[in-house]
DNA sequence: ATGATAATATCAATATTCGGGAATACGTGG
DNA sequence: CCACGTATTCCCGAATATTGATATTATCAT
């Protein structure tokens, strides 16, 4: 095993669930000797991935915070999102707006809003999002270039056919084409009980998928409501993010260039 | 040098002004072997804390968001600090009212919220501060243990000087204490320009200080208004919150207790 | 001061990493 | 669909950093 995987072993052991471990806890934990596992953490402290409190205690460290900063200001996903979503807010009624991108192979939302908060909080930025289920992910696995898509397809198999996407590579390929034909996808219940998803696709200028736009809000609009204008506006929101990005990079390069 | 600072210095070259790093452009400045740095950069973006993008390029990875989000769930500070700051938000005017958190030896805002946005958008979670300079950190300095103070004395001296604090330990600590014995503190272009900032402490059950509550605006505010109603509102909600705080932390201990 | 707990230092045996270079995957453009 | 340049992984002996048992030193509350 290497070393990093050890360390990282180490800040896996921190979970929502146990946001505070003591060495003689990790020592059980991780099946490594007190010794080392008091040189892992000394050094995690001095990198400031990990944080004494009181007591033995060890929590995550300021520097994740920084990071997580440092991703935020870098990512035009985050800051033009952040523009787009403030603007269109007014127009969506009650729900929850969020951005989610594709960052190596998991899909996770990076900026999100709410207009009134009846949709539990779970949905702030840093949620990982299940890669087959919910329209989120859906509509952005639907655009990735079909190398990516086999290679996904041999590594979840399992997972991609539970979520009922297909147990063949066609099947699989065939409910995709499916998605990608429609401007926006749409989903129920399938990530969270009680809610409804609308989900566009967000394009670079050269057609490559980025993120997805999504409105999540309670089952009961969708029943009762038209989903038309909605899906319009998002629809059209994503588009103008899409447009956005691609002039942002267009500039960097010219930048880059000279 | 131990592996683990040999990655840190991976994650560290990753910054806001170099946010895209390729293989090559590490090996030039970690002076590694190419072997070792694809090593590296694999190790990385299988922990998720690397995520590539497209032609050879790499970004700081999801994993880093993830955990950022599990520390602000976890937070006592950013889930209270939330409803706290919601409620005094209208009646503070013009400004930034943010909580910065110590830790370890970092001050960082772990919480932040805007009323007009007339002043930078840098103050977003996980700004570090600098520990000697600004209202923000200063009263957290002030209420410090003196054993914690004397080793922050040793090792940062000449920024302690620097920042005006005192050159002498004896200098320091009178500085301290003149501090400790008000309320609040406010402070007039410290860390940024054009920027007034005023500050109350936030302490748990036992008076050990854990935060600090403040308020950020233009300079001309502090010129033409008074600061005194201000001051008394950012005091209470302080004190509000180091008691949310306080009991929180009792029913854990009584849950734990059981 | 004192004792209990947390944290660091030491050191020889050993498991891991290192880097050069060959082999392979990738994906773009014809 | 294939070919080509580039990105990435694999392989292996020599060199080195990691390991854990134990002893020692901080730290803190009473």
């Amino acid at each position: 095993m290497s070393s990093l995987e050890k360390m990282l072993k180490v800040i896996d052991a921190f979970s929502e669930e146990a946001p505070v471990w003591t060495v003689d806890r990790l020592v059980e934990g991780l099946a490594t000797s007190r010794s080392t596992t008091y040189r892992y953490v000394k050094e995690l402290c001095e990198a400031g991935f990990l944080a004494a409190v009181g007591g033995g205690g060890y929590i995550l460290g300021p520097r994740i915070i920084e990071l997580d900063r440092q991703i935020r200001h870098c990512d035009p996903l985050a800051t033009l999102g952040r523009e787009l979503v403030t603007a269109i807010l007014p127009h969506v009624g009650e729900g929850i707006v969020f951005i989610c991108g594709l960052l190596g192979d998991d899909v996770i939302s990076v900026y999100r809003r709410e207009n009134r908060n009846s949709l539990d909080i779970s949905y702030s930025r840093g949620r990982p999002m299940p890669l087959f289920r919910g329209s989120a992910s859906r509509i952005i696995l639907a655009h990735l270039p079909e190398r990516r898509l086999m290679k996904l397809f041999l590594h979840h198999r399992r997972d991609i056919a539970e979520a009922g996407l297909g147990g063949e590579w066609d099947e699989f390929r065939a409910n995709l084409k499916e998605i990608r034909e429609h401007p926006y996808l749409s989903s129920r219940a399938q990530v969270d009980q009680g809610v409804f998803a609308l989900s566009a696709p967000v394009f670079d200028g050269y057609g490559n998928i980025l993120a997805s736009l999504t409105l999540a809000m309670p089952e009961a609009r969708a029943d009762t409501e038209s989903m038309e204008v909605l899906a319009a506006i998002i629809v059209g929101a994503a588009r103008c993010l899409g447009g956005s990005i691609a002039e942002l990079a267009e500039n960097a390069g010219a930048r880059a260039a000279r």
